[in-house]
DNA sequence: AAGCTCTGCTTTTTT
DNA sequence: AGCAGAGCTT
């Protein structure tokens, strides 16, 4: 079997020789080229496992392999597909004492919030003015990925005055200390430490060029410059085959900097810069209206989008009198098209926020219809499941300061404090044996403390057995101050079945800290047809028949808190935009008044202007390009 | 030192 | 409206 492709692509594909920027349109067909070019390679001689796929999310991993299994049979499973983190961790995996990284465990944003907490603690007096733990490490994580001194990063671009500055960098100087008395990477962490070994140990570097003979990378817009600094680092002999488009750029917030895109063939000598554009994905109609969206923008994008599928159905903009209203029209309207023979999941949902989707999450539970949330809040990240988790982790390390203060003061009458003494004494031991005897002697009357690793200890080989069985262990503790428990203690059910597709529970906990995944997911596990609930960030590279976009509204588009940012509110139009061109046939646009009746706090930032004075995109939107109409 | 109660502040997007 | 942190009580 074999892909159809236009003449542009083909080109794209068969490019012989150097290193390969694509400049590829929205719905230009930049999954299927990227398969195709693997297919190629593979067609040409080139031994799968010398092929490494760089994809933006783990689901475009799996989609990658998919597809290309489809095509060239069971060689896909050779070529190494996942994200930058995926790759370099793997990677560090299979060398940890070339990389330092022996006994480390990755932690999540979660618990890097907590690290920072506990070092922000001796330096901020109670009532003071200071940053908080989650600006914090959004500050430090910026300009880690940015690749930046963080005090440079501080002075440069952001308003904090001296004193702050200075006192931020201690702060980030004893995370880091903890960070490594703990043994824990964080997400930038894995980045940083394979990127710097990368460049800095020339034997590690030998042999890691040696691996590859091609590198396709899948959204190159949004790669930032530590990712390019792994890019650079393994490129040569192995060539860059990079696929990207500037108007989809929507992770600024992340560190991405489409000069990785506008500069490449300046960074890369000898490239060639190739171009995607007929649209295969949308009808006119729906491409018309994404078109006027981005030349309303100051911005030159220079793209028009020309649907190869011709004309089609104008889209519509609905507008309801509230959120509830809203939500429950469009479960009628999925209903409605299931029951006239559509599949659920012909249909997607996008949302600006997790949050804003909570109206509408609550109409498909009700009315039945089977969805799945992608992106927004983990399973992972529920209190209750963190509680047990952080048992599994206590038993896993006993360096995990995080996972056993959390396990401890689960118990009545631990608080920080005996938590924090017990910890001290327990981190220096060597093994779990003597800091149980440990716990033993220090707690005389508190036994039961003690048997919580040791019941994961006694599963240890077999994860949802270790989990099933601590579940019941601790259940008794959280009854009491969790509310709704009956419906939280569910979630261990789904923790014990996702828990059946691992081998080991480190590995189990490090797949799900890498790539979190969301209670519906978790539920649905096994259901194929399904509607996509999801958020645009998560949505980039997927496409449906027909796509709701929901609360589009000001205050959402561009949302409040880019108001006034010119940056950041291009990035909302180009959310915006990536959330259009994920239509086929039917793109429906829905808003309502539900703003207007917003809390203070967020009315009086709505009051906020617009650098450019228009503080909604579709504002001046022409009646001619989509149907307007009223509902409730 | 733990645990409760009240106040005030928050809500973007993700590996 | 829901949660985190401060401050007060046990």
């Amino acid at each position: 079997m074999c892909l159809e492709l236009n003449d542009e692509q083909r080109v794209a594909v068969e490019h012989n020789g150097g290193h390969v920027l694509v400049l590829a349109g929205a719905g230009t067909g930049k999954t299927r080229t990227i398969i195709a070019r693997a297919a190629y390679l593979i067609r040409t001689g080139v031994e799968p496992n010398r092929i490494l796929a760089m994809t933006f999310t783990r689901r475009a991993a799996r989609e990658l392999t998919d597809r290309l299994g489809k095509i060239v049979g069971p060689a896909s499973l050779g070529v190494i597909a996942g994200t930058f983190h995926h790759f370099c961790l793997f990677t560090m995996r299979r060398m940890p004492k070339r990389f330092g990284i022996e006994s480390a465990s990755v932690i999540d944003r979660d618990d890097q919030t907590q690290l920072m907490k506990l070092a922000r603690g001796p330096f901020v007096a109670p009532k003071e003015q200071f940053p908080k733990a989650s600006e914090l490490v959004n500050v430090y994580s910026y300009a880690r990925n940015t690749n930046r001194p963080v005090r440079e990063h501080l002075n440069k671009h952001t308003d904090y005055d001296a004193d702050t500055i200075e006192k931020m960098c201690q702060v980030f100087a004893a995370y880091e200390e903890r960070k490594r008395k703990n043994a824990y990477l964080d997400y930038d962490d894995i980045l940083f430490r394979f990127a710097k070994v990368l460049h800095e140990n020339q034997e590690v570097r030998r042999v890691l060029i040696t691996l590859y003979d091609h590198i396709l990378v899948d959204e190159m817009q949004d790669t930032n410059p530590l990712q390019w600094l792994i890019l650079d680092g393994l490129r040569d002999p192995a060539k860059l085959f990079c696929v990207g488009d500037d108007a989809q750029s929507i992770y600024a917030f992340r560190g991405a900097d489409f000069q990785n895109v506008h500069s490449f063939t300046q960074r890369v000598p000898g490239s060639v810069v190739l171009k995607l554009q007929q649209n295969y994905r949308s009808k006119q109609e729906i491409l018309n209206v994404a078109n006027w969206l981005l030349k309303q923008s100051p911005l030159e994008y220079d793209k028009e989008l020309r649907a190869h599928r011709g004309k089609g159905i104008k889209p519509r903009l609905i507008e309801f009198e509230s959120d509830l209203d809203e939500a429950n029209w469009i479960a009628e309207d999925l209903i409605r098209r299931h029951e006239e023979g559509a599949g659920w999941r012909d249909h997607m949902i996008l949302t600006r926020t997790a949050w804003g989707s909570r109206a509408l999450e609550a109409s498909l539970i009700e009315k039945r219809i089977p969805y799945e949330f992608i992106g927004g809040m983990g399973l992972l990240q529920a209190a209750h499941v963190k509680d047990l988790l952080a048992l599994i982790r206590s038993a896993a390390s006993q360096r995990d300061e995080l996972a056993w203060a959390r396990y401890l003061t689960l118990w009545p009458k631990i608080g920080d404090k005996t938590a924090e003494r017990l910890i001290a004494g327990m981190s220096v031991l060597p093994r779990l044996e003597d800091v149980l005897a440990h716990l033993r002697s220090a707690l005389p009357k508190r036994l039961d403390i003690v048997r919580g690793p040791e019941i994961v200890r006694k599963h240890w080989e077999e994860p949802p057995m270790a989990i099933a069985e601590s579940a019941k262990f601790i259940s008794p503790l959280m009854e009491e101050y969790y509310e709704r428990w009956e419906a939280r203690r569910k979630d261990f059910d789904l923790l014990v079945r996702i828990a059946e597709r691992h081998k080991s529970l480190p590995e189990f906990l490090e797949t799900y800290t890498l790539d979190p995944i969301s209670t519906t997911t978790a539920l649905h596990l096994d259901v194929e047809d399904k509607v996509a609930l999801i958020t645009v960030h998560s949505a980039k590279g997927t496409e449906a028949k027909v796509c709701y976009l929901i609360r589009v509204e000001p205050g959402q588009y561009p949302h409040v808190r880019s108001l006034g940012d010119r940056d950041e509110e291009e990035e909302d139009r180009r959310v915006l935009y990536v959330a259009m061109t994920r239509a086929k046939d039917e793109l429906i646009i829905t808003r309502s008044n539900s703003y207007a009746s917003m809390p203070v706090f967020w009315g009086g930032a709505m009051a906020a202007h617009s650098y450019g004075g228009t503080a909604y995109f579709l504002q001046d939107l022409p009646d001619s390009l989509v149907e307007k109409e009223v509902l409730g």
